[in-house]
DNA sequence: CCCCAATTGCTAAATAGTTATCAATCAGTT
DNA sequence: AACTGATTGATAACTATTTAGCAATTGGGG
């Protein structure tokens, strides 16, 4: 589908691209290791330079609600820099990530020298709004199965074609607000159809394109999720 | 509400607000008249000069998926401009409604000229984004009692204190994603507790402040969640 | 002012999803 | 190679929700 990508960098020119990494300090940070809380206030962009996040919020009971995964390119806590609002998830690093950290202050004052950065910021967040909105939609609209599937080709983003989900069962199904019974059924179903193989902690989609085919075909709505 | 009007009107000076109104054609819709489908491509930005404004999606077999309303002040169609997404949502006039109609090219320009503009677009982008996201998450975690009651509240946003929402239950249900009898029984049960007054297409909130409390005390999840 | 189509209210049977278990499997550690 | 905590697989009883009716009520149009 056209529309574009939800990453800043692909907006943006080389040269802004250079800036930004040049005004930014590189942080590393280890497989597991927490980036960002839901509820911090402490405002600034950050940008992933290398590796893939995890996006979600953790109940209070320890359950962990994905909401979705960034790469390379893509950016978060946009709107701690131009609202008053606080973070609403949290973000942890899904192996070995590299952040480029960017201050509040040099942020915007970036912004006000280059009307394109802030352009870009916006399409990046509109595009964002945009699949959220068809999310919450589908999520209304389609049984378990087809939003399982949904969720799985959603995480299976940043993998190649032969895509590895590495979560464990119970985290999809608080993802998906449903219990791990009704989402082992599903799985189990999944399987049995050859769309997805079952291991421990992770999930294979043999076929991304077969699978996405399958949900096109099921939800005559087109995936806006495109690699 | 801390965190800022989703309105764009409110983020702009007086002066900017002028141009912005000096510039655009004003539109005049009837009740019920349709102001934009989903998936019309036809770019523009629309904003709500007077009146209220149902936003949704009529489903093939003729569900309405109400995702909210909005009023004077408030914008919409600002992605039609920046990014090439066809439009979510199916817009219609509630009551007798009045647009600001601002054609694409014409505001891109006065964006290049004035970049406060662009900021404020950018800001309530994302406090839009923020109360989707808040939204999704508590789709999942709160049982139907009371999304009916936050979406009830949110419905009534633009009422005064004894608040009337008028509309079919049906939609309601089909809005909360469950059957009429589902949202039936609650509904019944708000109103023996006299939370809501049932009528024909109307349901009354006699006491909104009442309501806001009693979803407080049950959604004891503050906004800021700690692990 | 009465009629009629739309909407609400209600019920029952069928389905889907949940909670609560417990056994089997897995992967990392000793 | 055996141990152990975490995770998956499976089952049963229970609860919530849906579907498919039909009756009662409503309000606008003729």
């Amino acid at each position: 589908m056209q529309g574009g990508s939800p990453a800043l960098m692909t907006h943006l020119s080389p040269a802004l691209r250079q800036t930004l990494t040049y005004q930014s300090n590189v942080i590393k940070y280890a497989d597991g290791q927490l980036i960002h809380s839901r509820g911090d206030i402490k405002p600034g962009l950050s940008i992933i330079k290398k590796g893939v996040a995890n996006v979600g919020v953790y109940g209070v009971d320890g359950t962990f609600i994905m909401a979705g995964l960034l790469g390379a390119g893509e950016c978060f806590g946009e709107f701690t820099i131009f609202t008053e609002l606080p973070r609403t998830h949290d973000v942890s690093a899904n192996g070995d990530v590299e952040i480029h950290q960017l201050e509040a202050g040099r942020f915007t004052k970036l912004c006000d020298e280059e009307p394109e950065l802030l352009k870009a910021v916006l399409k990046t967040t509109l595009i964002r709004t945009h699949i959220l909105l068809e999310l919450l939609d589908s999520m209304r609209r389609l049984p378990l199965k087809e939003r399982t599937v949904k969720l799985m080709l959603s995480l299976s983003y940043h993998s190649g074609r032969i895509a590895q989900i590495r979560t464990r069962q119970s985290d999809l199904a608080d993802s998906l607000g449903v219990s791990r019974v009704s989402l082992g059924k599903v799985l189990k179903q999944l399987q049995t159809e050859e769309m997805i193989i079952l291991g421990y902690r992770v999930i294979t989609i043999p076929d991304r394109e077969k699978m996405e085919r399958w949900l096109e075909a099921k939800n005559n709505t087109p995936l806006i999720i495109k690699k």
